[in-house]
DNA sequence: AGAGGTTACGGGCAGCGTAAGGATC
DNA sequence: GATCCTTACGCTGCCCGTAACCTCT
């Protein structure tokens, strides 16, 4: 009898080119997915897979066999989704994301789901867009909330939310008013995201272009001491506005108004398109509804 | 884990409306299914059957795994079905047919199906269309050859051929030549299919309609013994002339040109569309290739 | 020698069948 | 009491994991 183990089984075989990836992945012995293959291999009555070569290929029924155990998997991951009651889904996932998403709506979105999925746990990993999108692709991340989209095979993105970047300075600091230029912002520090960001590049660029004095750039990764060097009047932040709602509406901080606009920051959630990753997949629609309620809430 | 048979399991207590039915069907004990149900009801933390009445009905969410598990057997069967090779697709197959088609092509039939399924074994029952009606809604056959269509939710009824009724008769009987009328006719008894065959509703009816004496009828359900008696010269046959296409061409009976015809007869292979159907609809398939084989073969 | 798959073998546990126990009509 | 499902319980057999073996590069 061929049941959806079996089914499974053979599927990251496949997919993963091997029995002993396929077996790590399965959390399982080789052996045990060598006698399963051998069980679907009988059952078919037909060679399925060609264990010759370092990198195990499938014959034509393999193929065939192949493109129904997809459509099985996903058919499962579909039902689990709308028959299970939602509070009583359970696993881990592991969730990557960008310090910006911390300052604006993660709680939230945190909070949402462990009302909607008690028994689901988050790990929660912070870091730049260009890591979560190497930890992604490398199956060390379930979902990224990242500065989308993420461009490979079977990646699904999921657009989140769009962020203005604004230049932000203390009450304090002695510029302004009026409207700024370049050159008047770059007698200060300018702050802004790690190295390896876009935004970073996007600001480093601007100023190269124009003929003023480079301005030292304070490359920070870590968003909320990027935050704390701006309330001490250090210099000038290029970060959204989102992340600092707080302060600026208690005067804390002001934003600058300068002649030229930086481009704004989107977001999306990227998760692996596969047929067992439906905690993912949920995790991804929730921050979705939780950005567009955040977009909708400030409008 | 959700497994292929549990869902299967499933799919015969929502389908049969008991639990004692689908371990019947299923040939197991009724605790295990129980305990697959139980299974099931766990893994989705959901109650999917009512039992408090004598007929257990589904819950909201049994209906809608029930559609799912039927997506879902009905994909295995397709599975299967593609990639299995042909030679070892093993099973047994009730066949119940009209004797009619004994007398032409069941043995092409059962010939082609050995050759393509080897591993298959037939089961064939032998009797007239009103009876294996009944016996394929009561689940006692698999597939029914017979004169269709049977009208009922769940069959599926494939065109088989259609055979023209003809006056058969000795050459020794003094009857004819020359084109006879059914006043002809009734002086001799009239031998066709037993009582509750549609053939033999026509016939009666026929000599019923005109002012004509009526003719000792010879319903008899063997085919065999109606052409027996018509090569004994003891009346006039209305039969297909092609279950005695033998006799035809050796002279031993002759086909009576009368001026009034008989409606052929039409046969169907019908069997239920379920998802572990595929052996019966295989050999439905089959039954119809060779069928339409045989009637190019004539033309 | 190391990576990848198969074979051999003992042990655990899921699931089966028998049999007894409610519940509902 | 008849029907239908659940519970209890011992047992079988499947499948798993460990470990040794084989076969390539």
């Amino acid at each position: 009898m061929i049941e959806l183990r079996t089914l499974e089984t053979f599927y990251w075989v496949a997919h993963l080119g091997g029995f002993r990836r396929a077996a790590e992945k399965l959390n399982t012995t080789q052996p045990a997915v060598s006698a399963r293959i051998a069980q679907l291999e009988q059952a078919f009555d037909t060679r399925l897979i060609d264990r010759d070569k370092r990198h195990s290929a499938l014959t034509p029924k393999g193929v065939e066999l192949f493109a129904y155990a997809e459509r099985m998997l996903a058919l499962r991951t579909e039902m689990i989704m709308a028959v299970t009651s939602a509070g009583t889904l359970r696993g881990t996932v592991r969730l990557g994301l960008s310090e910006t998403i911390v300052h604006t709506w993660l709680a939230r979105l945190v909070k949402r789901l462990h009302e909607l999925y008690p028994a689901i746990t988050l790990e929660i990993a912070v870091d730049v867009s260009s890591n979560l999108r190497d930890a992604l692709l490398a199956g060390e991340l379930d979902v990224a909330l990242l500065l989308g989209p993420v461009s490979a095979a079977k990646i699904k993105n999921l657009a989140l939310c769009s962020y203005p970047m604004a230049w932000i300075a203390s009450p304090d600091l002695p510029i302004g008013p009026g409207r700024l230029s370049l050159v008047d912002l770059a007698a200060w520090p300018i702050m802004t995201y790690s190295r390896v960001t876009r935004p970073y590049r996007d600001v480093t660029e601007l100023f190269q272009r124009v003929e003023i004095p480079r301005p030292r750039f304070f490359a920070n990764s870590s968003l909320a001491s990027i935050v704390r060097m701006t309330l001490d009047g250090i210099g000038i932040s290029a970060i959204p506005p989102a992340v600092i709602a707080d302060e600026l509406a208690a005067g804390r901080l002001r934003l600058l108004d300068c002649e030229t606009a930086l481009s704004p920051l989107v977001f999306t959630a990227s998760y692996l398109d596969q047929p067992d990753n439906a905690l993912a997949a949920i995790v991804a629609l929730l921050a979705q509804t939780v950005a567009s309620e955040e977009a909708d809430q400030k409008s």
